[in-house]
DNA sequence: AAATGCGCCAACCGCCAAGAT
DNA sequence: AATCTTGGCGGTTGGCGCATT
């Protein structure tokens, strides 16, 4: 584009050589010159060469005088942007090397969408060419219906961040950095334990016959290059309410809902009147043809009371449907015997893929997520008195209750949950009224931990909430949802027995 | 050969936080 | 304390070039 077409001049420049000539053409060009209009559009070679000159005198920073002092007609913002991404001398240029796209890989499954951090542990790298590769790259995967995150890489996040936490605890390395290097987020307090994640899921392993271990180990080595386990989530933009959400909320329990962090955001958006919450999955809706019209299967139904679940699955849905693709051929692939899996439409009810064709996108919940999000959630509705379901009954028959399933069809949470999870993202702030909603959606309290007794802490400590991307697949680790048991000793065992019983729900459903 | 679609990527935009005034 | 300025970040846009039809 217009780069492309300076590129090679911009090389030359930015090379050092600079053309007298060429800064003259370029003031001169600017018929606009300090006149207050800034020029706006590609860059000449000429206005590289001016910038580069100017940060030669002076150095980096203060781009809004670069206007006063080379008469360069652009905006400091304009300025800083091109020299941080085109004029750095220590840019590196080119194509991603394996290893650096591997990396972004592990990056982006740590940190989401935090390009500059990924840029920052990218040597010569920027964050517009890695969002730019990541976007493109994430098209293309959503083309080819392939799930984002490679099984490895999710594996090694998983188990890597585990370490990289220990390591950010207080008595941790503080200089092992690893992936998190750069992460201006702690996590004061929280006590990790030595927990095998695959206690978690192996907790039921009857129900896939398997080892849960091997349910995330399956994927490693597999010879599906991009048979990834976890989709492409969409982190909050900037969860700024969440500070406010759960004030004075320990971090590693507002932080510990990773899974449905979309959910809760979306909730506080949106939910004006206590809900109940609990696993939707509906073992006599599992299967597509037996929904209610426009209800889309499992948990799922849960949280569509509105358009989502009144218009056509098809369509939107490819939208917002886990990239976790769930083909046989690829959970082969994965090493995974078939037979012992749950079926689809059992993955399809704690992730809402719907067991149609093979949909894809990049923004949608990952499967673990998903697993703990309906696990907690389930334990919650069990735990919940206001839950109408009996904690025997699958859970989920109780969304057919759910004011916001029924009372308002055109309620954003009629949003899938898939898409809830993932994609949704808050147009606006949200109230210290709707927090108490949210608790009460949940069908679960929330149980504040005092870690700091500042309940501001974590927001003045810039954005330890809202900077750490909860949709990231290792938010469950990073926040202490895996292996920190807090105070109220409930949680590790909560959630295994979440998982437990939505695992053995699941494995139920299968074997129908 | 022309039309169309898609990938790539530079640049812009809006928002926010931190610091300065 | 309020306002302004600056820098940074993430999302989006738009144009060029290539591949396909």
């Amino acid at each position: 584009m217009m780069g492309k077409a300076n590129e090679s001049e911009d090389r030359k420049m930015s090379e050092g050589r600079l053309d007298l000539a060429s800064i003259e053409e370029a003031c001169a060009g600017e018929s606009f010159e300090g006149g207050g209009h800034l020029k706006k559009g590609p860059w000449t070679s000429a206005e590289d060469a001016i910038l580069v000159e100017y940060v030669k005198k002076h150095g980096e920073g203060n781009w809004n005088a670069v206007q006063k002092h080379s008469g360069l007609s652009r905006c400091g913002k304009s300025c800083r942007l091109r020299w941080a991404n085109h004029l750095r001398p220590d840019l590196r240029k080119g194509a991603f090397t394996p290893e650096e796209e591997r990396r972004i890989i592990e990056l982006h499954a740590r940190m989401g969408n935090k390009w500059a951090r990924m840029a920052a542990e990218l040597p010569g790298r920027t964050d517009n060419e890695i969002k730019n590769y990541w976007n493109t790259r994430i098209k293309r995967l959503q083309r080819s219906g392939t799930p984002i995150y490679p099984p490895d890489v999710c594996l090694q996040v998983l188990n890597g961040s585990q370490d990289d936490h220990k390591s950010t605890l207080p008595t941790g390395d503080p200089h092992h950095h690893d992936l998190l290097q750069g992460d201006d987020f702690e996590i004061p307090d929280v006590k990790f334990k030595d927990l095998d994640l695959h206690e978690y899921l192996s907790y039921s392993p009857k129900l896939l016959d398997i080892p849960a271990s091997s349910f995330l180990k399956q994927g490693v080595g597999s010879s599906h290059p991009y048979n990834y386990m976890f989709p492409t989530m969409h982190p909050l933009k900037r969860l700024r309410e969440s500070e406010t959400l759960f004030p004075g909320l320990d971090v590693s329990v507002s932080g510990a809902l990773p899974v449905f962090n979309h959910y809760v955001d979306y909730a506080y958006e949106n939910v004006a009147e206590p809900i109940n919450l609990s696993s939707s999955f509906d073992p006599d809706l599992d299967t597509n043809d037996q929904l209610p019209s426009g209800v889309l299967p499992g948990s799922h139904a849960l949280l569509n009371g509105n358009s989502s679940s009144s218009k056509p699955i098809s369509g939107a849905m490819k939208l917002e449907l886990p990239s976790l693709q769930y083909s046989e051929t690829q959970l082969g692939s994965w090493g995974m015997p078939a037979s012992p899996l749950p079926s689809l439409e059992s993955f399809d009810s704690f992730i809402q893929s719907p067991p149609t064709e093979q949909t894809h996108s990049p923004r949608s919940s990952g499967l673990l997520e998903a697993i703990l999000y309906e696990s907690k959630t389930l334990k919650c509705s069990k735990n919940s008195p206001q839950q109408t379901s009996d904690a025997s009954v699958m859970p989920g028959a109780v969304m057919e209750s759910s004011p916001m399933n029924l009372g308002e069809p055109n309620s954003p949470l009629g949003h899938s949950s898939a898409s809830v999870f993932s994609e949704y993202t808050p147009l606006s702030g949200s109230s210290m009224d709707e927090h108490q909603s949210v608790e009460t959606m949940l069908g679960c309290s929330i149980m504040p931990k005092t870690v700091n007794q500042d309940p501001t802490h974590y927001v003045k400590k810039k954005g330890i909430s809202n900077q750490r991307d909860l949709t990231r697949p290792d938010a469950l680790f990073d926040l202490g949802w895996f292996g920190h048991s807090n105070e109220h000793g409930s949680d590790q065992s909560t959630l295994t027995d979440a998982i437990g019983a939505l695992l053995g729900e699941d494995h139920s459903n299968r074997n129908k």
